[in-house]
DNA sequence: ATTCAGTCTGAATAGTTGTTCACTTCTTCA
DNA sequence: TGAAGAAGTGAACAACTATTCAGACTGAAT
């Protein structure tokens, strides 16, 4: 008598595993990567800390798989900003101001994903997260070198240091707290793409209709 | 009979105190944060673990001090290269070449001061070192900004912003691994510096300038 | 209806380190 | 020199959580 997975378990499977997923998601966004602890993203999910071990083989797999959800969120996000711009220069805008607007919104899930200090060993996602983006920023800088709109660099490290930029400024811990306020907000995105901007050689003024034009469509999600 | 603290045992105990936090110092720059633990940061003082506590209420403390004064050491040297700057671009150039150059001779010990997970709170002398450092690049670009050098602008969202860029562009975990080769070393610290410039609204042509200016002083530290 | 593989449970376990404290050793002072 | 207070010691303790596992439960197959 084998006993074989019904379609109703499969899906239940698998409803559970992302309800696992789902709660630790909400746990770091809620209370950074401190809060993902496995009782309480357990109870979340509405299961016992046990079968937390039957999804996932360990607590490091578990957050390492949330990184990799988060950061392809964001990356499709990205891309879908960059497509829609006119030309290369935008489409940086476009990249500079999605991450910024992105980080803001989910400050606390950000800063768990890409730099909050956690008790098991994550390395290899966020360095995989970090590269993802950092890559397809680099692209963008390089589309925009080839179209002569920015001196010749090296890409790769400049698309570092601006991902460094934008996060640091943004929800590091020097990062301005009153940016509840949507004015705040958006001026806030606006003086750090405008930095960013600049930093990879766009001039002051080109730069500054670049972030007007960027920042118009992500309003929205801006909430201004 | 009251009892009275010879001079030579008060040496003795500051030379404790200090042998203590040395020996942290050399453990955090040759294993992160991580390596500091109260076991065997007593054996490299030559005392037991109890003793450590005769010294410093808590880890928390004892890394809080090891940070305020990796920090401090870290302000004066960016206070001295601006110092001797012909004006105010050339200081805020001198300044972030500086942090780039000594970040990237302790990559370890920056990244454990900085950002690297620890298991006790230190936020608050993390903030600390963080405020000081970002205020003094933020005061070198205001002066910059009153001499007509720079656009007017958030100094202090630029300063921290260009933080973040030097540390993640130098010692994240996306930073090039190939620094120990002297003249990457020095191209990188370039780089970024002359990424930082712009950032800021420094002009492309005139940003070559200062950098290659800045570095100079700078070679006998990096070693080129 | 019955069997049994698969799944779930949650109390117990285990490993890691910061911290304590009863005791020893050293230093001061009469 | 000896009494008393300070400083030092390190083994034992404590607290925190990830992980395990023996038994309970579910539902597929006959």
């Amino acid at each position: 008598m084998v006993y074989r997975r019904t379609h109703q378990v499969v899906k239940r499977l698998a409803a559970r595993r992302s309800a696992i997923l789902s709660a630790a998601r909400d746990a770091a966004a809620a209370g950074g990567m401190a809060a993902v602890q496995i009782a309480p993203v357990a109870v979340r999910a509405n299961v016992a800390a046990g079968t937390v071990y039957r999804y996932f083989p360990s607590k490091a797999e578990l957050i390492s798989e949330l990184i990799t959800e988060v950061s392809r969120d964001e990356l499709s996000a990205i891309r879908r900003a960059a497509e829609a711009a006119p030309g290369p220069s935008s489409a940086l805008a476009a990249a500079v101001t999605t991450i910024a607007v992105h980080v803001l919104s989910q400050r606390k899930l950000a800063w768990g994903i890409l730099a909050e200090p956690v008790d098991v060993d994550v390395t290899a996602s966020r360095l995989a997260s970090r590269r993802d983006i950092s890559g397809e920023l680099a692209m963008r800088i390089d589309a925009a070198v080839r179209a002569g709109h920015l001196p010749a660099q090296d890409t790769g490290l400049a698309a570092t240091a601006l991902l460094g930029a934008l996060h640091e400024a943004l929800v590091g811990p020097l990062a301005p707290s009153n940016l509840d306020d949507p004015i705040k907000l958006r001026d806030a995105v606006q003086t750090v793409t405008l930095l960013a901007l600049r930093a990879v050689g766009v001039m002051d003024a080109r730069a500054r209709g670049l972030v007007v034009q960027a920042t118009t469509p992500a309003k929205a999600l801006v909430g201004a």
